[in-house]
DNA sequence: GAGCACTGC
């Protein structure tokens, strides 16, 4: 087999670009020292041990990239409302610089830091190492909040979260009021709530510093000539009612090395740079492109298994079914090499993949074995992979894409972006130094994209809009996003909110419906299905529905194990559709808890249903995520008044209420089979995993439309085609 | 006849 790798050219540095003031740490001698003051740790036995923990720490903190520049990044953010900064992987911005400003008083008065991260186990992680690192207890002066899971009290004063619960908060305090800083780190990844948060604390800090100043100034007045004009007073009064409102200072994180986005959209910020300390990567393209990349994937595994040093590979593939191919691949070559040289161990990683499974790729592989792991992207940023030092990407990745004008999804292969393909090569270089083999000639290299297009470009803003509407932003079409999602989509979502009743008809948000739909952590359709549930009398049903909706696949189905997890899924399957079948799911659940729970722990409680989700063919994450989801909007609906109740087995009751929610993804049965929306008129068919797969019933709503390989539609239920004029009447008499 | 990755007081 002929190699496709040639080295071509090491390690790829873009130039940083102005404004960026390089804050280089000059020298790691000592320009800064720790000023964390640390509480007596009481003596006991472990003492000898915990103080060289603590040393131990201390010496890491004092080593990291950032310590060095402590002082001048405090004077800048002193300086600068805004700051923008570019720390790159390992400088240690994350856990370092909140800290930071609490030693520098940002604190004083009972404020807080807040610190966003797009993902909750980031949250977690960083909160727990910080607490560690400052000797004080989780939750007390360093905290973390993410949805479920509030580790914080009314000492915390350094708090993690993640960025859309900062951004439910703000529905509630809209001027953030508690916090004196802002720090949205990650905030390159750009996604949907990072893009709107910015939007938003953009708002927040330009009203806050106008409270300030007119403050200030009316402070000033009152010197001067001790008496106020009656605006001003009038303003006074309301102001001094209210809490005091102190600037906000934002910081915005970033790891690209593009920061020009961010400081014009805030105005010219000021941007600064702080070295990291990363491995170098060595980056080796291919001659020509490859047409069977997946081929050639397999013929670098091997190059690199035979030829190179120690070390485990990461492979970057776009799904499930490339990695299950792969890995069979791999292990039938395998077994024509000679036996000394079988030594390597693939395994998979990807999201619906069950966490235990999932655990395998963090192991060490056996003395002697050296590990292939076969990852989607998630390996790309949500999880880190220890031992990595090869790396072998073909610059593809599957991504969702949204057509406002269809209302439809897809989901497709797309090349990454150059930003991407640096983030995966920086896989490599964690621990030492490594190679990445990119599986494309350098000449494709430069023409992907710098960076990927932000979500918020390429997905359904009705829940987005929702929340906007009820923060007080009422025209959306003039609302200042970094970058504006396309006018058609913007009023797509504005048609569909109107049309669940949660716009009037000068587009406010209604009340109690739009008010009611917004407070919910739900899709809106989910929402509106919830409150139209407790006119229908089956509230109880329609809670467990949109729970077991909002999350990944419930069924978990091996390959190798098809027939089984059929059999297994048919136990619980209904004739009426998906979404009773789901409800089925839950309610053995349910009962096979209620039957073991006297007097159990919370873990031991999950892993018994653990069991029996294994048992069952069903993802125990998913169900786990949908039983704290169904309880946590039980919370809210039972808050807001609404009746819950069961139409026990009265299901033409509860299929009528998902014909009502659900009318806009109706679709009729064609002479061929397949089905046609009747929304968009798009001919499409039943997913596979439904379970009307086979039965295929005249009329029926769906709640996903997502183009693969063919128009899909899933989580199906049969309903009769006269309810829709009949249950919603503002769409289909009007169509007629 | 088939499921990129995240997230929500």
């Amino acid at each position: 087999m002929e190699p496709p790798i040639t080295a071509l050219r090491p390690h790829l540095t873009l130039a940083v670009e102005p404004p960026l003031a390089l804050l280089c740490p000059p020298n790691l001698s000592s320009l800064t020292e720790s000023r964390l003051t640390q509480p007596a740790a009481p003596l006991s036995r472990l003492s000898v041990f915990d103080s060289s923990r603590k040393q131990n720490i201390a010496q890491h903190r004092k080593s990291l990239p950032i310590a060095s520049v402590e002082k001048r990044l405090v004077d800048e953010v002193r300086h600068n409302d805004t700051l923008i900064i570019v720390g790159e992987t390992g400088s240690g911005k994350t856990t370092q610089l909140p800290q930071f400003l609490f030693n520098a008083g940002f604190c004083r008065d009972g404020k807080t830091i807040g610190i966003t991260q797009p993902r909750r186990v980031a949250a977690v992680t960083v909160a727990k190492r910080v607490a560690e690192e400052c000797g004080v207890d989780l939750g007390q002066r360093v905290g973390y909040s993410i949805r479920f899971e509030d580790a914080t009290s009314i000492s915390t004063r350094i708090k993690y979260m993640t960025d859309g619960l900062l951004l439910r908060e703000a529905l509630l305090d809209p001027y953030l009021s508690r916090y004196s800083v802002i720090i949205v780190d990650e905030a390159h990844e750009r996604t949907v709530h990072t893009d709107v948060l910015l939007g938003l604390l953009k708002n927040i800090q330009r009203a806050r510093s106008k409270y300030s100043n007119d403050r200030v100034n009316i402070e000033k007045n009152k010197e001067n000539n001790g008496t106020l004009s009656d605006k001003e007073n009038c303003v006074f009064l309301k102001q001094c009612q209210s809490r005091k409102f102190p600037p906000l200072k934002l910081i915005i994180m970033s790891a690209s090395l593009d920061a020009r986005g961010f400081s014009e959209y805030f105005g010219g910020a000021r941007a600064v740079h702080v070295k990291g300390r990363q491995f170098p990567v060595d980056t080796f393209y291919t001659h020509h492109a490859e047409p069977d990349y997946l081929d050639a994937a397999l013929i670098t595994i091997f190059q690199i298994h035979l030829e190179e040093s120690p070390g485990d590979i990461l492979v970057f593939l776009t799904g499930q079914e490339e990695i299950e191919s792969v890995e069979r691949l791999v292990k039938e070559r395998l077994q024509q090499l000679p036996e000394g040289s079988r030594k390597l161990l693939t395994v998979p990683i990807f999201s619906a993949l069950p966490s235990e499974k999932q655990m395998r790729a963090f192991r060490q592989a056996p003395a002697g074995f050296r590990k292939v792991i076969l990852a989607t992207n998630i390996a790309e940023t949500s999880v880190t992979i220890p031992g990595v030092r090869y790396v072998i990407d073909p610059g593809l990745v599957k991504a969702r894409s949204y057509d406002p004008v269809k209302g439809m999804e897809s989901l497709i292969i797309v090349p990454i972006s150059k930003s991407q393909a640096l983030q995966r090569s920086g896989r490599a270089g964690r621990e030492g130094s490594g190679k990445c083999f990119r599986l494309y000639p350098e000449s494709e290299f430069d023409k992907l994209e710098d960076s990927t297009k932000p979500e918020i470009k390429r997905c359904n803003l009705s829940n987005v809009i929702l929340q906007l509407k009820a923060l007080g932003v009422d025209d959306i079409l003039g609302f200042d996003f970094m970058e504006k999602p396309s006018r058609a989509s913007i009023v797509k979502s504005l048609e569909q909110l109107f049309l669940l009743g949660a716009l009037t008809d000068e587009c406010k948000l209604s009340d109690p419906v739009g008010r009611q739909m917004a407070q919910l952590p739900l899709d809106p359709v989910y929402s509106r299905a919830l409150i139209l549930a407790s006119q229908f009398n089956c509230l109880e049903e329609m809670l467990i529905t949109v729970a077991m909706l909002s999350v990944e696949s419930i069924f978990y189905a091996p390959r190798e194990k098809l027939e089984e997890a059929r059999t297994a899924m048919r136990c619980f399957s209904s004739p009426e559709g998906d979404h009773l079948t789901l409800v089925n799911v839950y309610h053995a659940s349910d009962e096979f808890l209620d039957k073991r729970m006297v007097g159990l722990s919370k873990e031991k409680k999950d892993k018994i249903l653990s069991k029996w989700c294994k048992e069952n063919f069903i993802n125990s994450r998913s169900l786990r995520h949908a039983r704290d989801i169904h309880s946590q909007i039980r919370g809210h609906v039972e808050q807001m008044g609404l009746r819950v109740a069961s139409c026990g087995d009265d299901m033409l009751q509860f299929r009528k209420c998902l014909a009502a929610s659900f009318f806009l993804n109706a679709a009729l049965r064609q002479p061929e089979g397949t089905y046609r929306a009747l929304a968009s008129g798009q001919v499409v068919q039943i997913h596979p995993s439904s379970v009307l797969f086979q039965a295929k019933p005249e009329c029926i709503v769906f709640n996903e439309l997502v183009q693969t390989n063919h128009k899909y539609i899933r989580n199906i239920s049969r309903i009769d085609y006269l309810w829709l004029s009949e249950l919603a009447p503002q769409y289909y008499c009007s169509q007629n």
